[in-house]
DNA sequence: GCCGTTTTCGGCCCGACTGTTTTCAGTCG
């Protein structure tokens, strides 16, 4: 078992634990080390033997034991046995807003309801309400929650709540009594998908904006309403919290309200051993306020450098901010180039003069050109003859902007397939011709991880590719990506010099964040690329910069940061090695 | 279940809101 079907069995275990009602801090002693598992680099069974991973803070001697026994066995007896007590439709069961574990233990116990649709039926049939604890009201939320479930899953793209919480905000802050407001929680953090909205606002009197808030016309239900706080559901289906507080308390609820919960957890507990207490209205020692004016303030007052929003996942960050050991994160500025763009020549729908034009507004000195290979039929990929005729094509523009001396280069590339055998998709003298070639996987996604993964490394030591695209195909929200065992192919990326894509894409962020930085660390370079079909598309490439920076990426890490006559150095580079 | 420069036992982050209750448990972030 690798370390990530491991931490899904912890982390089934803590939430047993909980629903037997054990000792709570025993089932997060689980979850943590759940997280601790997933996050870790390496593989578990070396960090066994030379008991680096019992020396983990967050796993002990019965930690030890089990992740020993799921590693050497596949399986777990005490797992097993949890298991057989509670029925697995208990797990669905708890996605359901406003249940915990306790409340569907009793709605099990005591009705014998095991799934979402006999809780469904229960609740048509107004039988919750004869349990202890519940009435009406939750009986409905129940029933609008599991509504809810169905029609969206409850998560969110990032581009999509990031558009309504800059929307909202903007509501919002219109308000005269509001003095300070920001966008928080995972969107601030730039997180894939969201759940929510939240955002935080300073003012002497909340009264007058919770009231505004809830007659929005942006807002469809009120969920809850209270003092200081409000949530609601919008009418494009997401929820939204606003929290107000006093301005002298802003920039404590503005970090608590960004989160994570477990960054949030870790920093109370750093400031507990300081001496001082931490909650979203202040920093005490004792019962006396530790001012600070903004969050900068905050992170000083607790002896570390700023932590940006993007890296508040409570993954090393409050190390590396009290050793003062943050990167200094890549910005949209930094990149010099957009890579893996597609025109009309394929299945895009700018011309190719159009897209360098657009490109050259956004900033860049050089576009990436890579229309679909021949293999791709379903998107109009290009046949050899079309391959020349698309150079002619280039070679014209280029010779045009040059003469206009707008500083852009529109480079020959291709996305070519990579093939059930790991080949690209054209035989080596055309593969030769082009500037820049970016290698993905169109088909057969059902292929054994072993396989597919033999198949993406033999692309990596290709010499014609530059690039690999959208590593595990996966589409948030929407289809997982195909069995790959990432790790190896980061390893053969850094040898052999390639990049690999962060395909920017909002339906994508594929290389997932937690991987970039993964590559990040084993010394393979990244490419932030839009895979845009159309000029307003090339701003995508915005999501990707997010998610390099949730993986800890510095300029440097970046190939499409690098000018364009050290971008096309590094690519003869890679020519001289075939 | 984990952890320890006060501790090997007794802590473990903290508060708002809701719904159902007469004082609070459960959920959520």
């Amino acid at each position: 078992m690798d370390k990530h079907q491991v931490a899904e069995v912890l982390d089934e275990v803590g939430t047993l634990l909980e629903l037997r009602g054990e000792n709570p801090f025993k089932c997060r002693a689980y979850h943590a080390a759940a997280r601790l598992l997933d996050g870790l680099a390496g593989e578990l069974q070396p960090m066994l033997e030379s008991g680096e991973l019992a020396r983990l803070k967050g796993i002990g001697e019965a930690l030890t034991l089990k992740i020993t026994e799921l590693v050497k066995t596949g399986r777990l007896a005490y797992y097993e046995e949890l298991r057989a007590q509670f029925p697995p439709g208990l797990f669905d069961m708890l996605g359901i807003p406003g249940l915990g574990p306790k409340r569907v233990k009793v709605i099990y116990e005591k009705l014998g309801i095991a799934t979402i649709g006999e809780l469904e039926y229960a609740c048509r049939e107004n039988r919750l309400v004869t349990l202890d604890g519940f009435g009406a009201r939750s009986q409905q939320k129940v029933l609008e929650g599991i509504e809810r479930i169905r029609r969206n899953r409850g998560r969110f793209l990032f581009s999509f709540a990031e558009a309504e919480s800059i929307e909202l905000h903007r509501l919002i802050r219109a308000h005269p009594d509001v003095l300070r407001s920001a966008v928080a929680g995972s969107v601030r953090r730039r997180k894939e998908t969201t759940k929510d909205i939240d955002i935080v606002v300073s003012a002497e009197r909340a009264s007058g904006i919770m009231e505004a808030f809830t007659k929005l016309p942006l807002v469809e239900t009120v969920t809850g309403h209270g003092e200081t706080k409000s949530s609601a559901v919008l009418r494009s289906g997401i929820a939204a919290d606003l929290r107000v507080v006093r301005d002298a308390e802003f920039p404590y609820a503005l970090h608590h309200l960004t989160g994570s919960k477990e960054h949030n957890v870790a920093m109370r507990a750093r400031a507990q051993r300081l001496g001082l207490k931490m909650n979203e209205y202040g920093l005490f020692r004792g019962e006396e306020l530790v001012p600070c004016k903004d969050e900068e303030g905050l992170f000083a007052a607790l002896g570390l450098d700023f932590i940006p929003p993007e890296l508040r996942e409570d993954l090393g960050e409050i190390t590396g901010a009290e050793a003062r050991k943050l990167p200094r994160l890549v910005e949209r500025k930094d990149l010099r180039g957009v890579l893996h763009v597609h025109s009309r020549w394929s299945d895009g729908i700018g011309e190719i003069e159009e897209l360098a034009r657009a490109a050259r507004k956004l900033g860049y000195e050089y576009l990436g050109l890579t229309d679909h290979s021949q293999s791709a039929g379903y998107a109009n990929g290009l046949s050899v003859d079309r391959v020349q005729a698309q150079w002619r094509e280039i070679e014209a523009v280029n010779a045009r902007l040059l003469t206009e001396g707008l500083g852009m280069v529109i480079l020959k590339g291709i996305e070519s397939d990579i093939l059930r055998d790991g080949s690209l998709d054209y035989p080596d003298e055309v593969l030769e011709g082009f500037d820049l070639i970016v290698g993905s996987v169109h088909s057969l996604f059902g292929m054994p991880e072993a396989e597919m993964t033999a198949r993406i490394v033999k692309a990596l030591a290709n010499p014609y590719l530059t690039i690999l695209g959208h590593p595990t195909g996966r589409l948030l929200l929407g289809r997982d990506g195909y069995s790959v065992d990432l790790l190896r192919v980061i390893d053969a990326a850094a040898e052999h010099g390639k990049a690999i894509e962060l395909n920017a894409n909002p339906q994508r962020l594929d290389l997932d964040w937690r991987f970039v930085r993964q590559a990040r660390e084993r010394g393979a370079k990244i490419a932030i690329d839009p895979d845009a079909h159309t000029p307003d598309g090339l701003a995508d490439v915005d999501f990707g910069v997010g998610t390099a920076r949730k993986g800890w990426l510095e300029a440097g890490d970046v190939v499409n940061s690098l000018n364009k006559a050290e971008f096309l150095a590094w690519i003869a580079a890679r020519k001289t090695k075939r």
